[in-house]
Order: structure tokens, then sequence, then C-alpha cells
DNA sequence: CACTGGTTTCAGAAGTTTCTGAAACTTCAA
DNA sequence: TTGAAGTTTCAGAAACTTCTGAAACCAGTG
């Protein structure tokens, strides 16, 4: 884990203690969620303070505006007002209006169906960190298909070749998975049995 | 794409030129696929000079020492040893003896079968970026289950266990598809046949 | 033993990423 | 028009990562 100095507006002096009040317990365990989910997005190649943001929205639960983000998490005013609308982009989160109140500012709502969440994540790491693959392993051929070649020509190709036609098969899954939505809870035990069968 | 100096050992002073000898051709076509590879490399949380160096392997085919490897990608001693211990650890790479020669330098060679390429990849990248959540989350709970609890602390908690739930679920279907081998290949028709009808 | 090749370690250079804080700008409503 | 809220932009600080280059060390060979 990164050693980088934890900002969270702490709960209280952290105490540990029996009698801690309901509401301060949650905190801490929602300063635990919001850590522990920005180190995993470190790890995913996400901005620490992005996944920060989404973890405190989403274990919150409800509606929170910037400033309350910027206090809680000790983030500037621009990072949140960044981090926030990639976040809408993404689809994580929903920017919300307060009925009950004259109050004019934006309030922000994280999607709390977990499939969703799941599926947008890989959805976006697929996009940064596959589809290149395809779109640009062609590029690192020695020439055109078709034309005349050495023999270290061709096997040059070929791998690049076998590389492509993996990732096309796996670009291929990919999709049909994502379609099927919860489809795949049901889909994948029959999926586990298949394997059995035709391995 | 960053832009760093890239530092390969160009084949010939990048000319472009119908009448270019064939083995510069394909040097110049492994350099594009290095570098390719390399970037990939770094959107995957891997370093790059371990990408460049596993991309010259398995590009090139042939065994290689540790000097070849550093001449033609311009990385220092330390690193490459570094570097190719992991690649060995991986399983990506293995050490060759050359049997014709009374050369005592260590050769080094890359898988060369591209499903077990991709398939150690998965493996690693499962390991950093997906186990952590299902062995830490639960920690992120305000309470052990089964204990009395007030509304706020039930909804908390109910999210950190969907999480977990989810995690588990991909957990078992990518042990399911990694233990497969092959097999998927078979049974990615059979399941997109499969996901059509229990949609 | 002397030598070749490989490994390990580490300080520091270089590069990259992420975030802040401030300022300028946009909207919208009262 | 004024002001509150939000957005955008940017220079610079801070942190982090990666790599080098050098040195010390290990291990096997002749």
């Amino acid at each position: 884990m990164a050693s980088r100095p934890t900002s969270l507006q702490s709960a209280t002096s952290a105490r540990v203690d029996d009698a801690l009040p309901v509401v301060d317990e949650i905190r801490a365990a929602q300063d635990r969620f919001i850590e522990f989910w920005g180190e995993m997005g470190t790890r995913w190649g996400v901005q620490r303070s992005m996944t920060e943001v989404h973890a405190l929205l989403f274990i919150a639960g409800e509606p929170l505006s910037a400033e309350d983000i910027m206090e809680r998490l000790s983030i500037s005013r621009g990072s949140v007002s960044t981090t926030l609308k990639q976040l809408v982009e993404w689809g994580l989160v929903q920017r919300v209006r307060l009925k009950d109140r004259a109050d004019r500012r934006d309030y922000h709502q994280a999607e709390q169906d977990v499939w969703k969440l799941f599926y947008t994540i890989l959805r976006a790491r697929k996009r940064r960190e596959f589809d290149p693959l395809v779109e640009e392993l062609g590029g690192c051929r020695v020439a055109q298909k078709g034309s005349r070649k050495s023999d270290r020509s061709k096997q040059h190709d070929q791998k690049i070749d076998e590389l492509l036609e993996l990732c096309k098969f796996f670009d291929g899954l990919a999709n049909t998975v994502s379609k099927s939505g919860k489809g795949i809870e049901r889909a994948s035990k029959l999926l586990a049995r298949v394997l059995g069968v035709v391995r």
C-alpha cells in the first residue's frame, strides 16, 4: 500500500470505544472503505481522488454537494468539479436536484446497483487497455497481407496475426458478456458445465 | 501516448526505402512492436522496460543473451537482470542453455504460445487488482455479521456485502475460465447461444 | 586462484502524475 | 445588477515511479 498521509477528516480523534456513537462508527467504516477503494483505484490506473469521491458517494448512498465532498475528503474545489464531471460521464454518478429546498447547489448521487457499477468499470478499462491492441497491432506487421515475403518476415507477421486473432476472440467474448447484463449470473453456471464438457 | 524519447537502437538511420534489406525491414517492424507493447504495458501497470524486454524476446522468437537485450533496448545491466528474473517468475520467459557452445552466458526465450501468454497476464492482473477486493472488503463493514445494528449500519453493511458477493461471483467465473485453457475457445460459441437463451 | 557472467543493492537523476490554489469565466435567479 | 454556484485553466508543489550507473557480492570454470 502506498503510504500517502491519509487525509480524511477523521470522524473523531480515532478512539476505539464501545460507547462510540453509532454515527461515528459508521463514519469510521466509511473512511476505511474510502481509503481502500482509493487504493484499489490506483492499481486500476484511476486517480485516487476520483475513486475516493466515488467511494464516498457510493457508501453514503445519499446525494452530496460539492462542498460536502471537499470537506469530507479534503480535496480542492477544482478537483471535485473535474472529478464529478468525469464520474457523470462514466455514468457512475448522477446529478440530482433536491426538491424541497430553494437550494441552488448541485447534488450528486452514485449509482447503487453494483452490477451496473462493475460493468461500467469493465467497459472503461476495456476501452483503455484492450481495444488499442485490436486497433494498432496490425501496424506492427512487416508487410501488408498477401505480399511476397521472406521466411523471417512470415514468422514475424504470423506472431502478430496470432496475437490479433486472440485479441479479436476476447473482444467478441467481452461484447457477448457485457450485453448479457445480469444474464451472466445465470449463464455462468451453464458455462462451468459447458467447459466441463468441451475440455 | 507518453512522449518518452524512444531509445531503441534504430535499425539504420531510419530510411524509408524500397530496396531496404529485408533484415532491416524486420528490425523496424520489431521496433514498432516493442514500442507499442511497451506503451500497452504502462497502461497495464507494468514497467515499460519489462514489457519491452518481453516484447523483444517474444517477437525475436529465439533465445537472446542479457547483452543482446541491453544493446538492443539501451537499458542497464541491472534492469535487464531484474526484469528477466521477474519474467521467468511469471512464466513468460524461460532460461535456456545453448548446447553447441562453450558459451557460459544465460540465454532467455519467451513463451511463444499466445494463449499461455494471455492467461499468464490475466492471472497476474487478477492477483494484483482483484483478489484484494475479496480479501479486504470485509474489513470495511461496520460490524461483524449478526451483531445488533442500527438501520444506517445495516444499510452500510449491506452495500459492502453486495460488493463482496459480486466479487466472489467474478472470482469464481475467472477461476472457471482460467482453468479451462483453450476450452474457452470452443465454449464461447456455446456461451453466446446460452446467453441468447437465458437473457 | 583469477575471470567471466550474473545478481543485488542503492543513491540519485529524470520523468511522470496528481493535486492544489488562484484567477478568470459562465450561468442563472432574485 | 449582483451574487452564488459551478467550470475551466494553469503554473507550480509534491509525491511517486522508473531507470541508471556503480559497487559489492556470488558462483562456477578453467
